[in-house]
DNA sequence: GTGGGTGGGGAGAGCGCTCTCATTTTGTGC
DNA sequence: GCACAAAATGAGAGCGCTCTCCCCACCCAC
């Protein structure tokens, strides 16, 4: 039935071809300097010839590194009730994460194993695992305000790099947004707009993402004379946009202007606020957090603030591989500056 | 700075500690038999002790077979102006694929190498890189209707499991819903609701998905007694449908019942209703196809065609770990049967 | 007692590669 | 022309594992 296969040609064949030794092919094809021209064509006619290919698995028998690396996905055990999305992986933010991370891993001809672990026993056994496995470095995505993860990884010497700063501080590089920064840039814009009575929605506020954002809008607010915004806390989900909308709408009247923590839970407030008879932007405006598909799919399309998702998940690769490269050198972290779009919503 | 690796130990190490040979150690870890159950127990009480883990790429190096799966995702080349989502890792829909993959894979202590390929050339260079990388199968989700995938892997000899039935005949294996059926099932209920003029949004009529749909909702609605269904077709993007649902406006009056060939199209054509000012469901009926997130984060929540994705993604886990088992067998294929979600907007 | 199982266990040969080290070739200065 | 350095190449030893032999007990039947 199937292709016979033909036993994939090795270092020896194409040495033979060549007519060279074993050592001399391996120094072409690692591109070791000190082979004679004239060899070195030589050698590369015969890998063309026979096909050649390293046997990876052979490589990192000996050299001990697999060039590989791992693209972790990180969650919180899930609860019983949580069928619907199918985790993190589904999440279209995470989409663009991992989109950019492949982008950056192609020209190196790289891809990585994709792990989910959302117990703690796979927490526990993740390290173990990496080493049977001969991962070089890991991009570690977690949605575990308290995962143990990122300081587990640096202790056991694992070139790590992280998507956003760790909520407990450890010594591992990451790339992160300056959630600051963009919650200022939506506060001046619903400011501008003329909005008076502004309200928000935070995420978590035990998640750093969470907690700049609310905190930065906040102070952004304060700069421009308003030193009061009203809040409800939601969980970066739609269901808690519409939960948190609902509180605000039950405590404060009169708002015209929102500024919502991830665009998820502005879908949510969206609905909401619809189901109420509040226009948008007429009557309130509303400001989301990420541009994820969601904002461009809902009606009104939603004002949000913009992270460079691609580029930092693409940063996230050129640390691992740097942290591999020279496994000498501490953590770094890039930090990068957000955008606003606006859209239909304000 | 990094702590300094021991040295992992090997199947040497265990046998000193166990006082036996390497060989015993072997047949202990790899469940052979014909190991005295003292001895086994010193052997298991030795890698306890020495916190033993095998060696991956010795054994893949004799065994020539990594144990590791590759995911690839295989799209069609990207456009200039397609730089809005990051490609088909941040649909939600293939998110749900992942994630019973994932699912399916966790048992067998497996992790997918992830791969995507948007280019000829990524697919020429696909087989010769899975050998390279030792990948013993390929779980295989292409958008690419007239994909050459498929066909070449089969040929290579590579176990490979399809999301979905290929567009091009091919001898592979493949998981599939029942479209025709989820189709009837959609038509069935917008007659049920009394619905006398029904229109359809189809998905693009060279793919599978696109055609099976379409033709299986003319079908089921014929036998209803409804000979014609205007249509219109898409390209199963929101874009898609909107521009579907104009032309569909500006052909046909007074429909009363929609059936979209997928959820994203639906989106966008409940947003061109709205602008319109048709009400659903009170004015039209609109069912979708695919239970996607969108399906509940828009307004109204949308009836829909549930396939049971994650379902569909572990038994191609199945299929690919059945073929690499048993190298000889012929392709298989399971077809699910797919449910209908009623909302709010039917 | 002898011959022939049978189950348990060890020795050892590689798998395809890298890398050190020795060896050969070439180049340089005087 | 020679001594010596430097560059180019080959030989060979493993990396950690599996797996095929082969040996050694031990048991049974005759």
């Amino acid at each position: 039935m199937s292709t016979e296969q033909p036993a994939a040609p090795t270092l020896e064949h194409v040495a033979a071809v060549a007519g060279v030794s074993r050592a001399t092919v391996s120094r072409v094809v690692n591109g070791i300097r000190n082979v004679a021209p004239e060899r070195r064509e030589a050698v590369e006619r015969a890998i063309k010839a026979t096909g050649y290919v390293p046997n990876l698995a052979a490589r990192s028998l000996v050299t001990k590194r697999t060039g590989s690396l791992a693209l972790v996905l990180s969650e919180p055990a899930k609860h019983v009730d949580d069928n619907s999305s199918g985790g993190i992986v589904s999440d279209p933010f995470f989409g663009r994460v991992i989109s950019g991370v492949l982008g950056a891993l192609r020209p190196h001809g790289l891809h990585p194993m994709l792990m989910v672990v959302d117990t703690d026993e796979d927490r526990d056994a993740l390290v173990p695992r990496l080493r049977q496995d001969g991962i070089d470095g890991v991009l570690l995505i977690s949605l575990h305000p308290g995962d143990p993860l990122p300081l587990r990884l640096t202790e056991a010497g694992v070139p790590t790099a992280l998507f956003a700063r760790p909520a407990r501080p450890a010594p591992v590089s990451y790339v992160d947004v300056a959630h600051r920064d963009g919650a200022a840039l939506a506060a001046a814009h619903l400011v501008e707009r003329g909005c008076q009575r502004v309200a928000t929605i935070s995420g978590p506020l035990d998640a750093p993402a969470g907690l700049d954002r609310s905190a930065g809008f906040r102070e952004a607010m304060a700069r421009h004379g308003r030193p009061f915004v009203p809040s409800a806390e939601g969980n970066f989900t739609q269901l808690g946009g519409e939960r948190a909308m609902e509180r605000l709408l039950a405590e404060e009247s009169g708002m015209d202007g929102l500024f919502v923590g991830n665009d998820l839970m502005a879908l949510g407030a969206l609905g909401v606020l619809r189901d109420h008879g509040r226009r948008v932007p007429e009557d309130i405006a509303v400001v989301g957090f990420d541009d994820s598909p969601a904002a461009l799919s809902c009606r009104p399309q939603l004002t949000t603030v913009r992270q460079p998702v691609e580029d930092m998940g693409a940063e996230m690769v050129r640390m691992v591989l740097a942290a591999i490269a020279e496994p000498g050198r501490g953590p770094t972290s890039v930090i990068f500056d957000p955008v606003l779009v606006v859209r239909r919503s304000t």
